[in-house]
DNA sequence: TTATGCTTTATTGGATCCAATATACAATAT
DNA sequence: ATATTGTATATTGGATCCAATAAAGCATAA
């Protein structure tokens, strides 16, 4: 027979009943449009050029708009279509106390079961966006920064939340990252947790965490809110 | 003219574009009866079958499936079908720590806010509960206690995510409420609570709900396992 | 008996078609 | 000119049909 017996895998099989259906395809592009803001907010999407795109029937992009709802990132009107969800100052700072909240549980349960692997991992990911000039892949290296650290608390609930959350906003923090020098505090902050995680000082990581994710999203809507104020002043 | 032009509506409109859709229809009856355990952990969902029943096609069906998916409340294997999620006591145990952290940070920022109606709403709950004597009916009440204390913290995101960790547990706490002597003490910590948010002591009422949470999540634990343990001698 | 291959059936995923609704635009009346 | 009505077009929601896959049953050979 061809197969070998001793558990070495002769070849690398993969499960077939778990690969991607158009739909799923469909959805993962479309968040991922959304959370890098290529889709703007208040932009309505068209199921037939999304059909079209892909070279599929409206069906699968039906489904995959479906789960976008469930997941707030846009909302549908009856007959009229779907369009990018907007998020209110108010409702983002929800979103960033929210996070504060998790996150920073999540680190502090972390911190004392984390592996040098992770750490090590973690210190790349800093270093990758520092060194990064392309604004455009900072979200990602900021994100696995954190994931890094969240990792070793086993709590999966908890990161798929997390997620979730960060996923309605990371459009307006990549705007904010690449506009203003929102970077450079970063930077530090992120050298400040990493060294606490480090120590392991959980308290101090979970204080510097939530720290963190409040002020960048304070700045984060004064910057908005300026924003706004200076659109409204030009017309 | 028909119309009356002095802003008393001469009839009830309702917004027609708010209305559910098939689909929406679908989605609710059938995270219904999941939550309700009406459907079983581990049992499949036939998208013919549940067409059949609301007479539509499988488009709807399928849709609301996806939007279950997207929730968590069911998994989908491609070309086999979706069934209902079960989920390990590790998995219960970090629901339950999720809505201790949440649920206690929202109480607290609900009681300096409390508007003496929902308070008074908040005990109509509670003594329905008390007094109700259909098991079915106590998650219902349970869950309308809590919201009303809740709600005035004015944070409708927490709120959302509050209830969809609700959902994934809710039949495995309706059967323990069903099945063991733990309403007894449900009542006592409601009224605990209540009295708590009634004196203004937000600390306190934080307190104990996170207290009634991680409680109420154990003895489910130990209820689920010791059950487990029974089936499997049984047989 | 047991393993292997073939055939049949059930079920899902997707495409195409149709109906219901919304939107844009032209025609008409005041 | 302006408001109103009617008409054409675009778009969504759903039904029906078809293809791909899985599961079960059957036959056959070792």
């Amino acid at each position: 027979m061809n197969q070998s017996r001793n558990g070495t895998a002769p070849l690398k099989a993969t499960d077939l009943s778990r690969t991607a259906s158009t739909s799923d395809i469909i959805f993962d592009a479309l968040r991922d449009a959304i959370i890098r803001g290529e889709i703007g907010e208040g932009e309505t999407i068209r199921q037939e050029s999304i059909a079209r795109m892909f070279n599929v029937s409206r069906i699968p992009v039906r489904e995959a708009l479906k789960r976008l709802e469930a997941q707030g990132l846009v909302t549908s009107v009856r007959f009229k279509g779907v369009v990018v969800s907007a998020l209110s100052p108010a409702e983002i700072r929800e979103i960033f106390a929210f996070r504060a909240l998790l996150e920073s549980d999540v680190i502090a349960g972390a911190v004392p079961a984390m592996r040098p692997q992770s750490l090590q991992e973690a210190r790349q990911y800093m270093e990758a966006f520092d060194r990064e000039e392309d604004p455009a892949k900072w979200g990602e290296l900021n994100w696995h920064f954190h994931m890094a650290l969240y990792r070793d608390a086993g709590r999966p609930y908890f990161l798929e939340v997390i997620r979730t959350a960060n996923d309605r906003v990371e459009r307006y923090v990549r705007a904010q990252l690449e506009l203003t020098g929102s970077r450079g505090r970063a930077r530090t902050e992120h050298e400040a947790i990493f060294n606490a995680c480090a120590k392991g000082d959980s308290e101090q990581a979970a204080a510097l965490t939530r720290a963190h994710i409040l002020d960048a999203g304070e700045s984060l809507i004064e910057f908005l809110t300026s924003n706004d104020n200076a659109r409204k002043r030009d017309k």
